[in-house]
DNA sequence: GATTGTTCTATCTCACGATGAAATACAATA
DNA sequence: TATTGTATTTCATCGTGAGATAGAACAATC
């Protein structure tokens, strides 16, 4: 029983997806070759996924003849195996927290973490576009921990608030029905659910996933990706936020009356409101309580 | 006579900057410790930069004293020693002109271009960031030329319209005089000067810097760095652009303009102004003269 | 004839060692 | 005592080769 590649992973996550799409039942015959040339790969790693699948029950092999589904997979069928934002995130609240340095070597991030150079430099060359830290003239890197967060938060509110109204207002405007019914869900799970501690990241997600559709449905590539660059920088500052339940409340529910003049396709009353929104926000965490 | 470092090279330069500033007088000593703190390196590099201009005559060691200046060193010593950048260039032309296949390897790249492995990623990882090509599941790169050029340059100017005339507005905004006057002045050297094909290159360089400029003025990082990394992109497409004299003129007239409310810190009618001037190229340069 | 099974080649990733350069500590000198 | 001269240590980059995996061609099977 090898152990799957991260590319056969992420295929065999992909290919549930599709059997998912394609409302395949039970008993179906998967076809290597379609599989490959849907997923743009060879047939190699596809073997490899179904391989992968196979251990785990989801799909059994009939030789010459094909790959046979036996079970409905399950939604989320492996964690998709972690990327390098994992340790992005962990070496931005290190040195937050003081527990590094603000000067440091490749040598020691490899050291510390236990990881090779390759990573460790991928790691700090995304670091460095986020701009939060910077090469050193002669080697090492230095953090710049101190210049951001200050006047930072300020600077990245006014960004948007050029952006994100103007996005829905963009000529190429079009957002899916079932994009605006499914984050309504979303919304409405998140304040049906008690609310516990723990659920701060997945409300950040939720959040960002909202902003950065609203972007992506502007269909202008160049405002899509400062959006989605603003919402990585927040990852880093915010996930150690404790929102309040209040604030979550308040949240939601102005993401839904956006929502819903969008559904109407009231779009310019929708970019109004999306403009207090943002305004809001900034105003009540610069208000002190960001721990950052 | 060792070859000195890239650093070196660098430290050189800044060095001869730093004497130009402080209005050091032939036969003035300067400090090795001072240099490394100042250039925040460690003594070792700064060593070799002053070795380096030694052996150029524009400094003299006196063992033990110290280094003395012994002449007024001229203003760029050495070109800035070649970024990766030529290369960027170099590649997205490659591919435009389809001498590069749709699809490619590392390994092939390194070969075509006689670069080590390290290089390559570097540039592909670069071109990624700037969306011209992108990795392939398995292995191998994709460029993406099909999809950028058509809709892109539209999405880029309305995404500058919506930062650009909004940076002269920020609170921030502060233009130094100095930069204005230099500006001003590169602008009449540009209409002086006799018009050739090969002050194109020159012409959208003082324009990326005109515009980036004004987007550093905000005092708002993001707005900036959204500019700049705009710039990088048309940088790209616009360095085989043949710009006409007519162009040049008018593209002038209008920087100069605005200039000139700026200087007068008419900040309001300036962002109207510049506003109009990137309508006007959006227009000008969508019909159908650029070759991309 | 289409699909899977098998084999072979090409490509990437990682680890190791050599090399050159930067940082640091210490000695020498004014 | 401050500054340069010298030696040692630490670091990053580059090249190489082994190992793993993707891609591609061919054979076998239904």
């Amino acid at each position: 029983m090898h152990q799957p590649s991260r590319l056969q992973q992420d295929l065999a996550n992909r290919i549930v997806a599709l059997v998912n799409d394609d409302g395949l039942a039970v008993g179906a015959l998967l076809n290597e070759n379609g599989l490959a040339r849907r997923l743009a790969v060879s047939r190699t790693p596809v073997r490899g996924a179904l391989r992968y699948l196979e251990d785990q029950g989801i799909v059994a092999r009939r030789p010459n003849r094909g790959v046979e589904l036996v079970a409905i997979p399950p939604k989320a069928q492996v964690a998709p195996a972690e990327d390098h934002d994992e340790w992005l995130v962990r070496i931005a609240r290190d040195q937050r927290s003081g527990s590094l340095p603000q000067e440091i070597t490749e040598g020691e991030v490899m050291r510390r973490y236990g990881l090779n150079r390759a990573s460790v430099q991928r790691i700090l060359s995304r670091l460095a576009e986020l701009d939060m830290v910077e090469r050193k003239a002669g080697y090492g890197w230095r953090f710049l921990a101190g210049t951001r967060d200050r006047a930072t938060h300020d600077e990245s509110y006014r960004f948007r608030l050029l952006l994100e109204p103007a996005a829905l207002l963009e000529p190429g405007f079009h957002l899916e029905g079932a994009w605006i019914e499914a984050m309504r869900r979303r919304h409405e799970e998140t304040l049906a659910r008690p609310w516990q501690e723990s659920s701060s990241v997945a409300f950040f997600e939720m959040n960002a996933d909202f902003h950065e559709g609203l972007a992506a449905a502007s269909n202008n590539r160049f405002i899509h990706a400062a959006i989605r660059h603003q919402n990585q920088l927040r990852r880093f500052s915010q996930y150690d936020w404790k929102f309040g339940f209040e604030r979550v409340v308040v949240n939601c529910r102005e993401h839904m009356e956006i929502l819903d003049h969008l559904a109407r396709n009231d779009r310019e009353v929708a970019s109004l409101l999306l403009r207090r929104h943002i305004e809001r926000a900034s105003l009540i965490r610069a208000s002190g309580t960001d721990p950052g």
